[in-house]
DNA sequence: ACATACCTGACTAAAATGGTCAAGTATAGT
DNA sequence: ACTATACTTGACCATTTTAGTCAGGTATGT
C-alpha cells in the first residue's frame, strides 16, 4: 500500500508550477533544479499531464508550462488519473460478478476493499492545489 | 497506490478461519481450497500472524490454527502489521527532519502524504474481524 | 508407525518501478 | 539566418518487489 514517485512527482512539480507561474511560463529545468527530480522523468509526467489538460507548454526560448486551469479546480484525482496513480485496492474486476478467485461470487473481503478505495478517493477529490499551495505559505511565515 | 497480495489473502483467511473455527482448529489445507489461495504461500503467512499472536497454532492430526483473540480485538491493523503490509505514502523517513529529496527541509508535498497516511490507518484502524463476519453473514441471508 | 498438518528457509519467474538515453521539433532572441 | 532553450517522443534498462514454489523438516493424535 504505497504511493509511487511518479505521483508523488507529479504532485510535487504542479505545486512547484502553481507557486512560480506568475506571468512566465515556467520551465522543467527549473523545476527538476527546485524539487529534485530528474528531468527526463519530469517529461515523461509532463507529457501526461498535458494530455490531460491539466497543464499547457509554451515551446522555445523561455518556454515552460503553465497550468490550464485555477489551483482550486484541480484536484488531486485530476492529477493522479493523468498520470495513472490509480487507487486499486480490489483484485477482481469490479464490473465483472465473478470474484478474485474465479469463483462466481465476490471474495469475503471484497466490501472491505471497495469501501477503502472509496475511503481513499474521498480524500482525493477534496484535496485541490489551492490547499496545497496555502499549506505551504503558513509554513513558512 | 495498490493492496498487495498478502494482505488481501491475509485478511481472507482469517474471516476464512473466524467463520469455521467454532471448536476445532481449521486447518491450512482447508482454507487453502475454500479460498483459493497457495497452501505454501498460506503458510508464509500464517508463521507471520503467529509470532504478533493473532492465532495459535495447534500441531498434529486434526490440528490447525485458532484465532488467538475474539474477533472483534483484532483490527485490520494488527493484521496488516503482522504480514508487514505497510501504508508508505511519504517517501522521507518521518523522524528525520531532512525530506525526501535529501535537502534539509520537508518537501511541499510532505503534510499531505502524511494525512493521506493517517486518513488510511483510521479506516484500518476501525475495521475488526468482526464487522466482516456480520458484512458476509448478512449478505448471504 | 503413519498420516496429518504445522514449520522453515531457500529459491525464482514475472511484473512493476524509477528511471536514463537518444534523437528529434518548435520558437525567441540576436 | 543562427543558435540556445526547452518541449516531444520513444526506446531502453537496472533494480526491486511481488507472489509465489520447492524441499526439506518436526510435532502429534490415532
Ligand atoms: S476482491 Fe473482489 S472478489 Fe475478491
Ligand atoms: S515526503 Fe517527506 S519530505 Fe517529501
Amino acid at each position: 500500500m504505497k504511493l509511487t514517485s511518479k505521483g508523488r512527482y507529479a504532485v510535487m512539480a504542479l505545486v512547484d508550477l502553481a507557486r512560480f507561474d506568475n506571468i512566465n511560463p515556467v520551465s522543467l529545468r527549473d523545476i527538476s533544479l527546485r524539487q529534485g527530480i530528474s528531468l527526463d522523468y519530469l517529461e515523461q509526467i509532463f507529457s501526461k499531464l498535458k494530455k490531460d489538460q491539466i497543464v499547457k507548454s509554451i515551446r522555445g526560448t523561455h518556454g515552460g508550462y503553465v497550468l490550464s486551469k485555477k489551483p482550486n479546480e484541480i484536484k488531486l484525482t485530476n492529477i493522479f488519473h493523468a498520470v495513472d496513480e490509480k487507487v486499486k485496492t480490489v483484485q477482481c474486476k469490479k464490473e465483472s460478478k465473478k470474484g478474485c478467485n474465479g469463483k462466481s461470487t465476490k471474495c469475503v473481503t471484497h466490501n472491505l476493499w471497495d469501501e477503502l478505495e472509496n475511503h481513499i478517493n474521498t480524500f482525493f477529490e477534496k484535496k485541490s492545489l489551492e490547499d496545497l499551495l496555502k499549506n505551504n505559505i503558513e509554513r513558512r511565515t
